[in-house]
Parts: structure tokens; sequence; C-alpha cells
DNA sequence: GGCATTTGTACACCGTAGATAGACAAACTG
DNA sequence: CAGTTTGTCTATCTACGGTGTACAAATGCC
């Protein structure tokens, strides 16, 4: 028994035919979930099996994600116990916020302007964004 | 003789390091400059190989990323002619905001929370971006 | 006008990474 | 204790990114 709030397809979504790998799709979309809190220390996500069954991928490709957010220090993997969600100490601020966030944002925003997505519609995203960043969550 | 505002290393960055193609960043950088109004219709871009050399890539790699734009509709590839910049119209806004830029964001967002980066500071560059865009620019 | 240079393209090649398949070892369940 | 569950390991296959190289055509210089 497992406490799953884990997005069955509609929160978490993967496309395979984008050019992001798999198994960094459901990597990000779950550090998405983690950092916004919806799921606390001690809570266990489903097995790599049960998520890869539910995506429609190779359960080798889950366990990937799961590595690999383990590795940044979100999960404790231990066997037959499964992921566990764990505290996470926060790091300290680094200076590279340019290379981190700045220019990732700025292509993403002309991507969606190039899409035809109109300024206005961007700004009221972005305020979005800080209003839910503002209130702690994501 | 072309006009060349292009970047040097300094605006266009290639990290060969990174999982995201050489190719696509490339266009990712351009497009950005493109979308900011950087470069006017007429304008033209370096050659591929000049471009290429800058960077320390192959030709062929910022081919690519030249082809790419050219299939949005940004460049206009002719041969011997270089990379001309084109009026570009205004496509229809497409109702897929979330697929193509809230989950993005928020992944960005969790990424960059998740490297310790404070709420604060992003907040600040979240209306930055927001002044940006209300000014007409990126 | 002719010729070397420039320039984007086409094609083949290679290395690597992503995804899968399948087997394995260990813990849990009854 | 036997069967199931579960994460991991290894091998394999495929596709793609990046490069090397040759080519065709337009440009520029004499």
């Amino acid at each position: 028994m497992y406490k799953c709030r884990v997005p069955r397809s509609h929160t978490l979504q993967i496309d395979l035919a984008a050019n992001v790998p798999v198994y960094e799709q459901i990597a990000n979309g779950l550090r998405a979930e983690l950092v916004a809190g919806h799921f606390g220390p001690g809570d266990r996500l489903p097995t790599v099996r049960a998520l890869a069954i539910d995506l429609g991928v190779h359960h080798n490709t889950v366990a990937q994600a799961y590595r690999q957010l383990a590795h940044e220090g979100w999960l404790e993997l231990k066997r037959h116990r499964g992921a566990v969600v764990q505290e996470r100490r926060h790091l300290p601020s680094r200076p590279d916020i340019p290379e981190k966030f700045t220019r990732p944002l700025r292509e993403l925003l002309a991507k969606a302007l190039a899409d035809g997505l109109s300024r206005k519609l961007l700004i009221g995203e972005l305020m979005d964004s800080v209003r839910r960043l503002q209130e702690g969550g994501l």
C-alpha cells in the first residue's frame, strides 16, 4: 500500500515524439510535483513497473528517472522498499542564474511568441507563476 | 559584406556537454534574437561556416539550425545568398498554451528551485521578463 | 570572359545515448 | 516455505547528433 497521488497520465504526460528523452520528461514532471510540495517526506511513489505501465514505457526508463531524482536528493531508493520521498535540505544559492534560468526562460518565451502566443497571454502566465511562487507554491 | 550583429560567443553560447543538441541550441539562441527584433527583414546572418568557426562546431551543424529557422519562416536560405531574415507573418494564436508554455515554465522553475535559486530571485527574473514583454521586447 | 573562391547542400560514416528485453537477487506476502 | 513483487544489471537495437568530404552553383576579381 503506497500513498500515490502520482499523476496518472493527467498531470504527468509523456511525449514520445519530443526530442527530450522520456526518462527526463518523467524526472522533470515528478520534480515539479516534488518542488510544489505535492509529496511530503515519507510518501512513496509508485513502483517503477506500475508507473511504467501507466505511461506506456519500459520500467527501466522509469527506473532511470527515479535514479536521477535520487541522485538529486529527492528520493531514496531501497530495493523492494520503493521510492521514498526524502526531506531535502536546501542547497546554497548559486550565482549562475543566467545560464540556469534566464537564458532558458528567454528562449522559452521566444518559442512561445514564435508559435503565435500573444504577449498579453504570456504576461498573464508569468504573473500567475509569480503569484504561485509568492505563495510558496509553484 | 553582411550586416552581422550576430553574437560572437557572448550572446550565443553553445554548451557541448548539454543534453540538448547543439543545432537546437543555435536555433533557440537565434530565434530569441529574432523575436527580440535584433534583426530586421533583409538583414543577413553570417555564413554557416563563419558562425561554425565562431562557435567551434561543424558548418553542417549550423546549417541544420538555419534550416530549422527557415522552416519556421524566419529565414530565407538561398544558395550563395546566405541566410536572409524574412518578414514573418504572425501565426494565429493556438490554444495549446499549457503544453507549449505553462508546463515547460513550471518545470524550468522547479529545476531552478531544486538548484537552490531563491523564490525571490526567480520572481525578480519573471517580473523582468514581464516588463520586457510589456515593452514589446523580449 | 574565365577561373578561383565562396557557400549552401547532399551523402556516407561513426560514436553515443535512449529505449527495450530479459534475467537476476533479495525482500515481502500469504 | 513457495510464489510474488521489485529494483537492478547486462546486453542489444535503433535513431540521432555531429563530422568529414565532395559537389554544384553563384559571386568576385583579374
